[in-house]
DNA sequence: TATCGTTTTGGGCAGTCGTCCAAGTCAATT
DNA sequence: AATTGACTTGGACGACTGCCCAAAACGATA
């Protein structure tokens, strides 16, 4: 029973989520209407509220899909660095490659920003940045870190988000400059300090 | 010549700049519009672009004005600690005390991002991070830091914002659980990493 | 060919938006 | 009392918004 009008629906659907997903990082988050999207989808603009609920309904969608395979793929190729000095190497060669005005760090910014008022987003964003913190912190562990691995997981995304905030403020921000200070804490294994008194 | 009216019109001014500050917060950057604006100052509509060239001139100016300021006593506050470790513990004890989801945190979030759109107003914020970044490696430097204060500052500044990203999302998160990593950051004093390679 | 279910169309609705402006208020100066 | 000049008012303008819906399009089934 109109088998082809389903697959027809299910691509349209998905021109909608990349559509508005590229649209989040161009214009930011409130700057997005339902005939932007449907214009870039290649649609009419009613279509857009035959897939989804609402406008908020797609850009919640469209934007927890992208976040989350971008941090799964990163915390995947983290976890394939042999040892924590390395892999902060790593990471902030990685880093690197975001300018904080680039679409994929836009995104990320503007869905933090949003969250802050979608409760709904703010669940779905928390769950994947705590997946995140606890793979890092379960591959500080395998490595052998001695202190606390989750604070200095916490503390590492944290930089992270933190860096990417500025980036955007200074493209000129050298970030294999601060490698130094970062080694230093993911080592912590001579020290005595470990979670709390 | 007409200097009672120019009082008026200053104190119009700074109400204007305090709403807007405030629904910057509530509302989110691109969630304020002019009407809101003179309501909450309890002033006509069209006041606004009587004192404000446009909305965006509004925002910007209420936005960099309150930010400076609150840059400005942190930064002095934490110059007044006495070496980095507490100076990192007060840190994270005073970051405490925004829950992510406060007028302070949420309108410093938004003008970071709107900043990724509007140049003004991204070099206004640009100059006051770098000046509280500078204030805190001067101020690690002071304490007799022997490593890299500049790197070990934007990371501190770094770990700042993105804590206060995360603390949106999860109320939960406790920072003073943090204060093992970052201090053995801030230490770095036996160590032989400086600043290049 | 006729019917069915799904998807798509494009216009309509009621509302808000930023900006502008002629008319008005009010204290200080002439 | 008349004038000046800064400031304020409230409505008007065209453009845009999210959402809705009757009608058309289209492939699959009968």
């Amino acid at each position: 029973m109109a088998e082809a009008s389903a697959d027809r629906g299910r691509t349209t659907r998905q021109r909608l989520l990349a559509a508005a997903a590229a649209l989040i990082a161009e214009a930011g988050w409130g700057g997005v209407s339902t005939r932007m999207v449907a214009e870039r989808a290649g649609v009419a603009p009613g279509v857009v509220h035959y897939h989804f609920a609402s406008l908020p309904d797609l850009l919640i969608t469209a934007s927890t899909e992208v976040a989350r395979a971008m941090l799964e793929e990163f915390t995947a190729r983290l976890a394939e660095q042999p040892d924590a000095e390395t892999g902060v190497e790593w990471l902030l060669g990685e880093l690197s490659r975001y300018t904080g005005n680039d679409p994929a760090s836009l995104l990320l910014v503007e869905m933090y920003l949003a969250a802050a008022r979608l409760p709904e987003l703010r669940d779905r964003l928390h769950e994947i940045v705590a997946g995140s913190r606890a793979k890092v912190a379960a591959w500080l562990r395998d490595r052998g870190h001695a202190g606390d691995a989750d604070a200095v997981a916490a503390v590492l995304v944290a930089v992270v988000d933190g860096l990417m905030l500025h980036r955007g403020l200074d493209p000129a921000l050298d970030f294999t400059a601060l490698a130094g200070p970062l080694r230093a804490m993911a080592r912590t294994d001579g020290h005595k300090e470990g979670s709390g008194p």
